[in-house]
DNA sequence: CACGGAAGTAGACACTGTCTACCAATGGTC
DNA sequence: GACCATTGGTAGACAGTGTCTACTTCCGTG
């Protein structure tokens, strides 16, 4: 079933993914992943030097999860870009708030900032084709800065509702209206 | 000078936000606070039963901060609404870029998810605050929601910034054009 | 067969947060 | 004034963590 003999490296990241997604992000300890996957807590060092390589390796895996999922819901692109950018953001809102511990893992400061096994640029990709599709939705602005803008609200809107604050301000229970006005916001509100 | 007889449980928080501010987030352990306050590693115990909740009274000391260089930059409030909503996102971005750790601090997941302290309710006003103005600056739409559409825009901004996501998108070196450009799209374009 | 390197084990170290037993002072009451 | 209880802090233990290092085990190659 599960391939045991997958090589320790990968199956290092494997029990990482699945400990993240079940018990949350505090659980991700080294030692404990070594457990997981029946080694000692000396093993993972020969792969990961170091603690946060092995987390970062982890959080890389949900860069390219929701990458997939992203090429996934666009399918073969005949929808207009506007409605891209909007199924991409739903995609995106739904991913954050379904792996929560995975989404917290992908943004946390330390890993980012040190930039360990290029996480940082791992998760450019996904934003690329988001400019791509707003450059091709409002060819009169500046793509990558109205992309920029739109992507940390994106970004903003899944955190600030992942903590409740946003139900709280706006007193919804459901983000689409969030999602809808970032949207139009950014890109024009569009006649439908 | 700085009062040392000050009560311990104040002075445990003036040491975390000195702490927090000079050596960042991943500083403030419990015992090196202990340390630097001049108590044992058991002190604190009295006062804040558990880690999380020191760390949510330094953090809340930042909600403070903010909300008191708002007021001050906002001053006797005769701009415009929407340029005290510019002026309040300026303040915001200039305080989470300059006290970046404290930032960081004042948006744990596990700070805010828990709620301890009350730290989520502390943050409230400074979005009140914004609610508010957003009310006044467009009384035609449902300022709760694009209040919160804004708020999460600015919290993007700040965050991806600071990692240096942003700057790589959009190329810029500057979170003016960031900033002008997220205001124009919720609050709509000013004629200047 | 010998050897060398790769892969994993096991123990130590310093550090963390929490818990518990103790101690010293302080102040109120009889 | 003697007693006692409460408050505020100390000190040590405990389990857990990440990192480092010495050691074993195994396998392919010469």
């Amino acid at each position: 079933m599960s391939e045991r003999n997958a090589g320790l490296r990968t199956r290092l990241v494997d029990v990482g993914v699945e400990l993240v997604t079940t018990e949350g992000v505090q659980a991700l300890s080294l030692r404990e992943i070594a457990r997981r996957a029946g080694v000692s807590h000396g093993a993972p060092r020969r792969y990961f030097p170091t603690h946060l390589e092995l987390l970062s390796a982890i959080a890389r895996r949900g860069f390219e999860d929701l990458a997939a999922r992203g090429a996934a819901a666009l399918g073969d692109g005949t929808e207009s870009p506007r409605r891209q950018v909007a199924t991409l953001g739903r995609v995106y809102l739904d991913f954050a708030l379904t792996h929560r511990g995975m989404h917290e893992l992908m943004f946390r400061h330390d890993l980012l900032e040190s930039n360990t096994l290029g996480l940082r640029d791992a998760s450019l990709p996904v934003f690329g084709m988001l400019v791509d599709l707003v450059g091709r939705a409002r060819p009169d602005v500046d793509a990558r800065l109205v992309a920029g803008a739109l992507l940390a609200n994106l970004y903003g809107i899944a955190q600030l509702w992942t903590w409740g604050s946003l139900q709280l301000i706006t007193g919804a229970d459901d983000f689409t209206p969030l999602l809808d006005a970032a949207i139009d916001a950014h890109l024009g509100r569009e006649d439908r």
